[in-house]
DNA sequence: CCGGCGGTTGTGAGCATCCACATTCTGCAA
DNA sequence: TTGCAGAATGTGGATGCTCACAACCGCCGG
């Protein structure tokens, strides 16, 4: 395994000037330059990243670490990551929560601690206090995206705004009768994630005077075929459904089009409906929604944790709370329309 | 920072002990394992790896190489990986290709190089040769998912036989006027993997006796907007339009569902339509389709990698061409039924 | 002709762990 | 009591790189 020593012997100057060369640092002739980068490519040299990572304390490795991949806001969102991590230098490791509690604790207690990354991107994971505790006792910085994280930056969207925007533009088309599908507030959580577009739909109906009515609000998960099950039943009595439906994602709306369609209603003009997300889909249905662009959050939380990383002194590093929202903005397209008596 | 020499100190005992207790190997006795572990736990000590690595040569990660994150087959088989990884104590780092030709080079020609990696599983990618030429010498095992890699071990699932099964089930139906949606064979590549289940397609057709209408086979991308635009087209004039339509991926499939819905088609009165993969979707939609597991192979082929990886002898390493073909399944919903005329 | 300056190069000491080997201990049989 | 086998423990490299520092080089001005 050919190795610094080895380089530095064929090129004729010191391991140091190597060092120095390859990793393009100062105080290099340009003589010395061009026969160190021969050598290297003559004997195939790639630096050992475990033994420079032992010398420097840095990995140039970052800890992904996120609740599912196989779901479109996280994956876009990764492969985004990925990319601009990759533009800097940067290796991604993976750490996915999708396999339950033991999993979890292996990764926060176990993975995460052993001087692997540099920095953690924590996407819609809301670490404990004890899991906190130990990432910030080995000072590695955290950057939260898709809900806040305790003590750390975080790049999020503001759901509450986003439901309730959504929810402004059925109300401007003149519908009254709004219904909404998606997660409801949970009593056990104060302000749980999945709560809180419903809080921007009531609050939008609130100041418009209208009350919620209970039969129009429909709890399922975040997919398409759970949002189609409770469309049609939301729906299936035309003389008392609601004339416009706002959905917590846009894959819910898609379930939600079906459902309509599969009724024979047609949307927009027996129904409204609007989503959040901007899924790579909703142009093709049409969709009207709130875009919040995942890949451009995610970007911007690669350049959060590499500027932090770029701080000279280590305490820096140490986890200042601060949320940056995220703008949000209706997208309108084909599936709301004015409201018109049926 | 702490170090193994402080468990050591506190716990009594000499650094080679808290290594050994620490990592569950023999020749400790339960009294000492208990006073490394107490004071282990004390300190909220935990191994560096980037020490453990540079002195046993192992990595504990395992690089996984990907065209595309933001796709069901990918994102699905990266998520068992995962998992599987994790669970025999191994961590994931992410190579994603999305970034084009520049990318592909950096990740190939220095990020899979820098001994950061024990072995890599390659998911539909196929390395050139160079960048073969590279992971030998450094004796890393390689092993392919989805597509085979040159003088590697591979898991793939048989796409001609695939595509041969799809339509030989409309055959068995009695339909004649059978279309395709989906990749075609490149004239480039001599045997690419996009044209693979048009081959069996045409395959099964020739056994049956059957010409391909040249009009009902069209090509497209592999997703819904793009399988609908051409499935329009298809299924346009209704007394020139095939009885069935094969779908090279269920993505596709959907999409030429939604056409023919949109046309006023009955599925599968008007039109049976059969994809490829067992989507996670095709439940709901009732579609007809061959089931490919892709969780399953990304665990078949952790499993293998790790088998590899267990072997004494770092020489077995080298890469052995081994295809295993991973069997299909006929999955039959709704989406499919007998011929009838119309 | 010499001192000094700026930039280039080399030296040696870490970095935190694991491994082979040497040493010490334990209990039991002779 | 002694010897001995086998297990438990400790010692001293070795791993491959980077960094601080010291030494060096050539050139210019005095």
């Amino acid at each position: 395994m050919v190795g610094i020593e080895e380089v530095a012997a064929l090129a004729g100057v010191s391991t140091a000037t190597v060092s120095r060369a390859l990793r393009g640092k100062d105080h290099v002739s340009a003589k010395a330059q061009k026969k160190v980068e021969d050598a290297a490519a003559e004997l195939g040299y790639v630096a050992s990243s475990s033994a420079a990572t032992l010398a420097t304390g840095r990995t140039q490795n970052i800890g992904v670490v996120l609740p599912y991949i196989d779901r479109w806001f996280f994956s876009v969102i990764l492969e985004a990551i990925e990319t601009e991590l990759i533009d800097h230098g940067y290796d991604l490791t993976l750490y996915n929560l999708s396999g339950g509690e033991k999993q979890r604790k292996k990764i926060f207690d176990e993975l995460l601690l052993r001087k692997r990354v540099d920095g953690v991107l924590a996407i819609a994971v809301n670490p404990t206090e004890a899991e906190l505790a130990n990432l910030n006792r080995m000072h590695k910085p955290i950057v939260g995206i898709g809900g806040p994280v305790k003590g750390a930056r975080s790049i999020t969207m503001d759901d509450v705004a986003a439901g309730k925007l959504a929810t402004e533009h059925l109300l401007s088309l003149g519908h009254t009768r709004i219904g909404m599908i998606g997660g409801l507030p949970n009593a056990d959580e104060e302000f749980g994630q999945p709560g809180l577009r419903y809080y921007g739909y009531a609050e939008a109906m609130k100041e418009a005077g209208l009350t919620i009515n209970e039969n129009w609000v429909a709890e399922c998960d975040f997919t398409i075929p759970g949002a189609y099950v409770v469309a049609k039943q939301l729906f299936t009595d035309l003389r008392n459904a609601p004339s416009a439906v706002f959905c917590a994602s846009d894959e819910m709306a898609f379930g939600a089009i079906m459902a309509a369609k599969d009724l024979g209603l047609e949307v927009p003009k027996d129904l409204s409906v609007v989503g959040i997300d901007d899924h790579n889909l909703s142009e093709f249905y049409g969709l009207s929604t709130i875009s919040q662009k995942p890949a451009e959050q995610g970007r911007a939380a690669v350049k959060t944790l590499l500027d932090i990383l770029a701080l000279p002194n280590a305490e820096d590093h140490d986890n200042v709370e601060e949320k940056k929202e995220w703008p949000v903005k209706l997208v309108v397209r084909a599936s709301t329309a004015k409201f018109a008596k049926r």
